[in-house]
DNA sequence: TGCTAAGCGGAGGGAGCCTCCGTATAGTAA
DNA sequence: TTACTATACGGAGGCTCCCTCCGCTTAGCA
């Protein structure tokens, strides 16, 4: 959960030297509207796209303007909490996984949600890109996190010998978000591809 | 030079099927004011950025938003027209370069307009990026034309033993795209590495 | 020289972004 | 329970930008 503006300040006071432990205090209501805010906005961007309004996603949230922008300052600050968020999801989803199912249904799961992750991503990639250059930060740590949940559920899948081990998890994460970020691959098609991928996954490496 | 509204008809007569041989009677002030609003909007894009106000860069050209209207019905329309000119000037340079200089010294200053050119989008690199998604054919096409030109120079140069032959014009725009629309590369430390490239492209390959 | 298709230009409607500030309330201390 | 206040809420309104519409102007032609 991203909360750019946690710590509940005034606009103009300086928050950099904040004491790490000691997140100061956030109201219920405050963190809730935090919540719904990236909620709706998670829900109005795969609907309308990046450029969406933001009174727009105010209405979804059920807030007000001024409560929108007391909580994200800058569009791009949105932007970057729905796709923190988004991240912070994959990494639970892995441990979740890991937690309930077996090595190969955990790790298949996994990636269905990443999948699901960087199809919703199409709608807004210009604004995404424009965060990363904001922050470039995110990028490398967001990727980083991606890479460990994926590794997570791989090498317990291949431990237990129900996927194949000539692969890590950054590759598969290569392999896999191209063919559901591209705009030319539709719905159907991406489905069939990632069983595709799915099904050598579980196959034993060929002699070459 | 690109006239997306060539043939001065209504923005609602269908454009697509004219003949390229005849091209429409477009009257000469409509034609110098075409000119002078891509001049214009390269000028304040550089200066700007890519999200520069439409109004900054009709008042740039001189002329009213109605008459840019007319011309670029859509802001993306003129986000292409100045692409497009770009590419065509990079045509034109190794056309004229080739004609004019030395093997070498052609290859040469072709390559650093094209430093320059890949350089220039650094500020509207999202803008551009939402007119390759408007308009499929822009980005393939562009991509040949700089191909060919690139390859044009360097073949010249090859030819007369000057530049290494291991080498072709794809490789040469992809190996100083990068270098250019970095935004982390700054301008003293781009032409060092570009100085660097020139070298290594003068250089005999080393004996493996 | 006069005609007219084509082009010019800017007022103004509409939409979105963001600020400001009066009102409401969660959390706390007595 | 009550009273207090730091914190948060919300929306009117100012600003900027996009784009349309339509009356005025003019290049090019007969």
């Amino acid at each position: 959960m991203s909360v750019p503006n946690a710590g509940g300040g005034e606009t103009k006071s300086p928050a950099g030297t904040c004491e790490p432990e000691e997140p100061r205090h956030m109201r219920a209501d405050a963190k809730r509207n935090n919540e719904l805010i990236i909620e709706a906005a998670r829900k109005v961007f795969a609907g309308q796209g990046g450029s969406a309004s933001i009174e727009a996603i105010a209405k979804e949230a059920g807030v007000g303007i001024g409560t929108f922008y007391r909580h994200f300052p800058k569009r791009i600050n949105l932007v970057e909490a729905v796709y923190r968020d988004d991240v912070d999801s994959l990494s639970q989803l892995a441990s979740e996984s890991a937690e309930q199912l077996d090595p190969w249904d955990a790790l298949e799961r996994w990636l269905w949600g990443f999948a699901d992750y960087a199809r919703s991503k199409r709608t807004f990639l210009n604004e995404l890109h424009e965060a990363f250059e904001n922050n470039p930060d995110l990028r490398s740590n967001s990727r980083e996190k991606i890479s460990v949940s994926c590794s997570q559920v791989l090498a317990r899948a291949q431990e237990a010998g129900m996927a194949r081990s000539d692969i890590n998890g950054d590759d598969l994460v290569q392999l896999i978000a191209p063919v559901c970020t591209n705009t030319t691959i539709g719905g159907e098609q991406n489905t069939r591809l990632i069983r595709m991928i799915l099904d050598g996954l579980k196959t034993l490496p060929s002699p070459s």
